[in-house]
Parts: structure tokens; sequence; C-alpha cells
DNA sequence: TTATAAACGAGACGGTACGTCCTGTCTTTTA
DNA sequence: TAAAAGACAGGACGTACCGTCTCGTTTATAA
């Protein structure tokens, strides 16, 4: 999605003047991103985002009313294309999806930069609506099928389980500021799973 | 700990010239979580800090090397007292001292200042030891005397447990910025402590 | 004369496409004009001339190559219609046309902004040809008359004579930083005129 | 006079903190004397005098509120040394010290350049009040004495005098933009005083 | 009548400079 | 000798204009 500020009204809006230039905004977005991995959010200036660019300052600032959410739709423009599965079987499912997804946004480049967000309550809602929640949705609707299929309990936190998997990995990266392995992942889905199975199963 | 670059050579040297005025230091210190909570790390300037504790900027680079060092200490000075329990009942320690531990973080008015900290990995492992660890170390004792009653199976990874205690409910609190209460912390911790019982009990 | 980059070939072209819009040009000088006497020269901006003459920045800089060229025409346009006398007496003459001829230049709203123009050595070229020079002749003449009619004397220098008239007037203004009178003007014009007189007249 | 803008209160005002480098001042001042001869007022910018006198913007901007004051200082500082002259023949202190005033300020560097200023009236006010003042002054003393001695006429108007000489040379050279040369100058005073000679000398 | 050509307003472009704020250091006076 | 005060060189901020360049839209002559 691109950070215009101003929307147009409609899908027929002739904009009039000259149109933005995309090839500008590409720039930008790359510029943006390779920065953020040499130096980091704190140290990202928009001075040398648009000098690697090869932008004048307004150019960007007519696009992004600050930093962040400059940063934020890099960060979106970047983010790992989200990887889906769909098996017949929840569990293994989830066991794809969840270390695929972990071992992806941990070892992107500008994943730790993105933590820095995450100083900026606003900032954070963002991020959540607009990278968070599909991925959340998609591994919602694992959960929800395993429930509908008998191989979980019906009355467990669904939103609850997706925090203690990703919460657990991503913590576990905060804290330990090492990378997460698929098998640290997969460890982690399985202690879940095995805490919310229906008995009997 | 107070950060002094320069750190006298023993309990009973003079210290020639005019001491450090320890006042300025508490108002430094006060004056550090008061802006935090006020604007944030990403806005805090030295510069404010000095101006609001009614001190020369070099007083503070005198004591701290950096302001990422400041908001450390300032922190590790106002966090919460650890919370002990030990009652007997592991479960009961630990249905005790999670909740109360993140109840706490959460609703500190520097626990989100705290987390731009994260975006740079020097400062991670510096708050790790400073103030993660001791706390991971009490959960921990308190999951081993679980183990070693038998109420927990003896082949668990306690650190993951930890991960996916303190993890589901730091990244709850994050993603969804709100504070976490009492009870979703209790609920948390059965749901791991169920996962890791050992069988027959 | 409007300073068209693109001189017409002849005054039989007829110029294919659209021809410049007379009334732009016209909003355009007047917007000049206005903005001029209300912020000075040097805070003159083409950008505001441009929104206030409801006209795009292209449509001025396709007539004007420059501000100065720009403010040059504006001026010109705006030049308070030359005073003309021939009443058979030259000293008469001069007692009306130099202090009518001041008094309007001084209390023009843009004859404090042209004078900033004078900080540039061509602009002082370009308004003298167009603005002074034709002032300066007639006055010449009056002079010319004056000295064939016996009545100052035949080795006078007349140019100088001019520079100490207008140039006295012009400083007085300028330093004093108020408008010239006519009382004033008129006594400066005697006094010239006295030290130039013919003997035994 | 430096442009200090808060005044110290007294002679014996200690003034805490860091005192301002002199050094600095002397460099910005002579940094900005040299771009304006090299591009004149308007192209003059406070980011390329702070480049060439090796100094960071703010030291400019603690001193001096605008470019315009700084061309003010200066200018005021590179001022030519007023020529004074007391022969006991007031024509002949006049013939000297004319020429000199005129042919020093139009060969000035910086001559052309201080026009600008003149562009805005307040600066055409403090030009006045600390350049030309005291020089005005040491003429109109000249002018005093020729009546006392009863060279002149009792009845002249001083100021107007003084306002013929010079600005009938400083015109000449604004228009013409052209040096003034000694014999032009000497020529003009020598006109100026014969219209106000006393009759019978 | 239909091209073709040029001007129109709007507004984005790469830039330069603005004047401000903050950085981390250095220098002075006071205690 | 450390304190406060405050100036220092430097660098980035976000803004205002610069003068140029598309755009899509008139408007007029030429084919």
């Amino acid at each position: 999605m691109t950070a215009t500020t101003t929307v147009p009204p409609g899908p027929a809006a002739p904009r009039r003047g000259r149109p933005r230039d995309a090839q500008a905004e590409q720039a930008i977005l790359q510029a943006t991103v390779a920065l953020l991995s040499e130096v980091g959010f704190n140290q990202l200036s928009i001075e040398a985002v648009a000098a690697r660019a090869g932008v004048g300052k307004p150019t960007i600032y007519r696009r992004w009313p600050s930093k962040a959410e400059l940063v934020l739709d890099a960060v979106d423009r970047l983010a790992p294309p989200f990887p889906t599965a769909d098996t017949g079987d929840p569990l293994t499912d989830l066991r794809q999806i969840i270390p695929e997804l972990l071992v992806r946004l941990t070892s992107s480049p500008v994943a730790r930069a993105t933590i820095a967000l995450a100083g900026d309550p606003e900032m954070v809602s963002r991020l959540g609506e607009r990278y968070l929640r599909p991925r959340r949705e998609a591994t919602a609707d694992i959960l929800h099928r395993a429930i509908a299929a008998g191989e979980l309990r019906a009355d467990i936190d669904v939103e609850m389980a997706i925090d203690m998997m990703v919460g657990a990995l991503v913590y576990r990266w905060l804290v330990t500021a090492q990378p997460v392995d698929a098998d640290t992942a997969r460890r982690v889905v399985d202690m879940v799973w095995e805490s919310l199975r229906a008995p009997g199963r």
C-alpha cells in the first residue's frame, strides 16, 4: 500500500499536474531498507536516504510525513511473502507455517530495526494492522480447522495460543539476540499443540 | 549500579577535588524517567534532560557515555522491586510471581520506552544482564523445584517454558498496546504448566 | 516593452498555436507590484507572484527569465507618466518638471524596491536605459534651451547639473527614508540654477 | 561596534560560561566580505559564510539575527577610515575630504553590495546611523566654519548642501556604474561652493 | 473539419539554503 | 577539581523556493 497523503477520491480521479514518479518511490524505499540494515533505525536520516536514492528531500516528505512512516512502508514493502499451507492436517500446517514465518522474520535485515518502531504506540498499531493481522488470521484459520476436526479442544483461546507460539519465539529472538532456527520453532509449536489437544486423541 | 566511567580505585580513596554531587545524579535520573514517559525514547534528548534536571550537559556526559546507557540506568533504577514467592507449592508460586511481574512491567511508565532499546543489540544484552537475568533465574528455580518434586516432566526445556510464559504476555502487550491483567497472566501460566505436567499427576 | 524570450519574426507573423494570454500577463505584473510594496524585492518570490496572480510558475518563466527582469518590467509598467513642460521659460519648466518627477518617484510604492535592483550592475544599466534616459533627456533639453537663451553659462556640464538636482533629492530620500516634498525639490532646483547662471543676469 | 544580542550589563559583568570566540567573529566577518565581493549580496548565503569561515551556522546566528545585520557589521568593519582635514581653509578642507570619501566609497569591493541593503528601510536607517552620520557631521563642521568665517552665506541649508555634493556623486556612481574619480568630485564641490558663496567674496 | 502547435493551471522533480535543534566537546568562572 | 553555564564545530531537521519538467486541457491557426 502506498502512503499517499491525499487519497484520490475515486478510481476515475484525473489527478491534475505532473504525476508522481514511481521510480523515485522505488529508489527511496530501497535506499531506506539498505540504510536500515546498515545503520539501524535510530541512526537513519532522511538526508541520507535522499542522497542514496538520488532524490531531493522534499520528494520524500511529499510522500511520507515522518521517518517512522517511511520505515513502516519500507518494511511492509520488503516483508517476506507470507507462507501458506493447507495440507489437510492442521498440525502439519502449523509445523510448516510457523517455523517458516519466524525464521524469515528474525533473519530479515530490517527485523531488528523494526523493533525501534515499537517505542511509539501509534506505530505499533500501524504495524499490527498492516503486517501482523493477515499472518495472525491465517494462523487462526488453521487452529479453527483443527477445532472443527476435533483435534483441539473447543474451548481454547485461539488468540492466546497464537501469542504463545509467536510470542515465545519473538521474545527469545529479541532477548537472546540470535536468529530463531526451524527446529526450535517446531518444538514450540508442538508444545502449544500438546497443551491444547482434545482429550483422548 | 551507577555507570561511573572512572571507577574509584578503592574504598578508602580520598578522590581529590570537588566530589560529585549525588543530588545531581538523582535529578538526572528522575528527569530522564519523566521525559521518557512524556516523549518516549526516540524523542528524548540529553539537552532536555539537562534542562529539566537543572544541570549542565557535561555533568551528564561525565557519568554516562550515551543516551542509551543513561536510559538503561534510569530504567534499572525505576524497575519494580522483584516479587518473590516460595509457598512450597510451585504452581502457586508461579501463579503469584508471573502475573505480578508482568502486570508491573507492562504498566510501568517506562516499559514501552525500554522497548526502543531493543533496536540496538548491544543494549539488549545489557538489559538482559542487568534486568532480565535475575528474574529469569527466580522463575527457573521454581520450575526446577517442580521437576524435583515430580510435578513436571524431567525432560522439559526450562528456558523455553519461561519464554513461552513471559514471551506470550510481553508479545500480547506489545502488539495489542494494552496492559496485561493478572487474570490473563494466570491463564497463560496454567496453559504452560498443563503442557509440562508429569504424566499421571 | 515586454521581455518575450522568443521575439516574433515580424508584425505579420501569425504564430501558430495558442497565443499568450494577455490577461495572465497583466495579472502577473499587478501581483508583482503588489507584492513588491508588501514585502520588498529581496523577499519577493516567483512562487508568491504565481499564486497571487492565479497562474502557473512556467507561465511566468516563459515570459521573464529572472525575478529581476520581471520586476524591471513591472516597475516600468507602473512608472509614473513622465511630466513635461515647455512654458518658454526654462527656469519655470525646471521648477515644474523636477519636483513633479521626484515627488512621484519617491512616493511610488515600488520606488524603494527598485533600489534593490541597483545591487546588480546589469540591472542598473537596464533601468537606466529604459527608465532614466528619457527623463534625463527631457531635463537636458530644458538646460540646453536655457544655455541657448543665454540664461545659463555656455560652459556648464549639463549631465553633472542633472546629477546634482536629481542626485541630491534621491539621496536625501534614500538616506532619510522620507518622501521628498515639492518645496524641497524646488529649492534644490533654484540652488543649482543659481550656480549655473550666466554672469550679469 | 559588535552586534551582540545580549549586551553585558556593565563593565564588571563576569559573563559566566565559555566566552565567545573573537577569532570566530573575525573569520566570519572576513568571509562575509570576501563572499560579498565575489557573489554580491543577493547570492550571499549564511551557509557559504559558515563554510568559508570554518564555523558552524549557529555560531553566526548566535551573533547576528539576519544576513542583513551580518553584512551591515561586515561593511562597517571594513569601512575606509574616515579622512579628516582642518587646514584652516574650509574650501581646501572640502576639496580634500569629499573626493577622498567618495573615491574610497565607490571603489570599495562591497560598496555595490551595500546598495542592496537599501531595499529595506530599516537597514537604511541602521546604515545611516552607523556609517553616514559621523561623515556627515564632519562635513557639516567644515561648512559651519566657513559660515562663521564669512566665506559662505549665513542662511544656507547645510544639510541640503551636503546632500547635493554627496548625492550627486553617489547618484552618478550608481546610475553610470562607474567609479567616481577625484577630479569629478572636486568639480562638484566647487559648483556647490560657488552657489553658496557669500556675496562680495 | 480535423490536425497540429503552443500556451494554459497544476504540481512533482532534483536541488540549495534556510533557520532551528541537538550532538558531544571545550572553556570559563564559581565553589 | 568538579560544578553550572554556555560557546564551539558539526550535522540533520523539516520548510520554502528555485527553475525545470511533465501532465491533461484549452485555444487558435493550418491543412
